[in-house]
DNA sequence: CCTTCTGCTTGCGGCGGCGCAAAGAGCGGG
DNA sequence: CCCGCTCTTTGCGCCGCCGCAAGCAGAAGG
């Protein structure tokens, strides 16, 4: 028999959030669990959406790709998340890729099952109205911002965004606990890896960040934050 | 007593699909009907929400303000259409400005009915999800362009999307049937007033538009099309 | 250990588009 | 009918950012 995975997962997702241990057993008894090595593709871009998914453990990276091959970052998911899920909404089509930045584990559910389970228990559509309405503000905030803003600015938005949802505490500061490439900033942020190299070269100079090889390390929070809202450039003396 | 609408304006309406006479005749009991003048302020940025709406007759611009005043048009709302029913679903604040572009009526539900009316006719949530999953694909798309194409392409698929949305055949053309300015464009693809002038007077001694005072016609779709799509540049001879 | 590959850095030149400024042109109101 | 307001046009100069290109560094793999 399939490996049925542990219902406790499903546990502190906001998509079955409010759902009872029953219909949590109902609800993982359609799943299907998949392993996904780094670097791992797990649905194309126009393909028809076969399953909606959410993330166990890893890091996804969904990336948009234009008509001439332009790649651009929608968003990064982390565990407890769902993706893939607009497809089976909307038109039944991707309408970008999925890949594992990490070593990842996920949940499949066929998008018949997903309809089913959605028409049975309400709440799970009232939870996936609310998420989706979420990740609409917050790509309604980053149009604002890619259209109004410089790129300085944008990149620092970009960062503070990763470390509110991917940070971790450690020695000089906070960590983006995943692998974070300058193509991948660059991407998120409607700029080139040439100009988001200069930006975090010139931060690293001024102590605000450490980065390195697909990695990066906020060392001052609030500078990034002043970068950001464009506050007074906080003098370094008095 | 108060005025109750028509129920016959809800058909058609995307959002209430599917429901039955008696369905309707409910969500109808609980609208108010609001006249709006050209102009008029529906909703503002930051107001927690009273209400969600829906557009009978007229058009409705969404804009959102930035920190510092820049403005962004997030969407035109057109007959049959919801607006403001995002804050419903989120946060409960109106994450936008609704202003009346042209004299609209339109029909609001307080908060609270409305999520008894998603409560007790799944459907409603159901159609809701499309339509925000829609919405979110549609910014997605311009998020990619914003971020990976120039203004001129830019420019040229806002003009597509609203002649889709809002076009009406006219002798010379296709044209925007409600009043749009420069700046309108200019804050639909995160450019100025100034670089949309010069594209639009542009492409007027091509023959490509006919625009004047906050009025835009289409003559040649196609090679709108063309530029937007970046096709070989349309030889005029052979 | 050496090779290769992928990701990062940095200089330099060019240019798309912004910002400013000033002048025209419809529109509406008194 | 004229005045004032808003919207539009267009010239000019500058600059932020891109695009190219070359070199470097660290990881991976034989």
């Amino acid at each position: 028999m399939p490996p049925s995975p542990d219902p406790a997962v499903l546990r502190g997702m906001p998509l079955f959030a409010g759902l009872d241990a029953d219909a949590l057993a109902e609800v993982v008894r359609h799943a299907r669990p998949r392993r996904v090595p780094k670097g791992t593709p797990i649905f194309s871009q126009g393909e028809t959406a076969a399953a909606g998914h959410a993330l166990i453990d890893g890091r996804v990276k969904i990336v948009q790709t234009g008509p001439d091959g332009q790649q651009v970052v929608m968003r990064f998911i982390g565990p407890g998340e769902m993706f893939g899920t607009l497809a089976i909404f909307t038109d039944g089509l991707y309408p970008a890729d999925a890949v594992a930045v990490s070593d990842s584990l996920a949940l499949s559910w066929p998008t018949a099952a997903m309809t089913v389970l959605m028409e049975r228990h309400p709440a799970i559509a009232m939870n996936a109205l609310t998420i989706v309405g979420d990740r609409l503000r917050e790509v309604q905030n980053r149009l604002r911002e890619v259209s109004t803003e410089r790129v300085e600015r944008r990149i620092a938005h970009a960062l503070i965004r990763l470390v509110r949802q991917a940070g971790r505490r450690v020695e000089a500061g906070v960590e983006i606990d995943f692998p974070l490439s300058r193509q991948d900033v660059a991407e998120m942020t409607g700029t080139t890896l040439h100009t988001v190299s200069r930006t975090l070269s010139a931060w690293e100079s001024q102590g605000i960040v450490e980065s390195g090889r697909q990695q990066v390390v906020i060392r001052k929070p609030h500078a990034l934050v002043a970068i950001a809202e464009d506050l007074p450039p906080l003098r370094p003396d008095r």
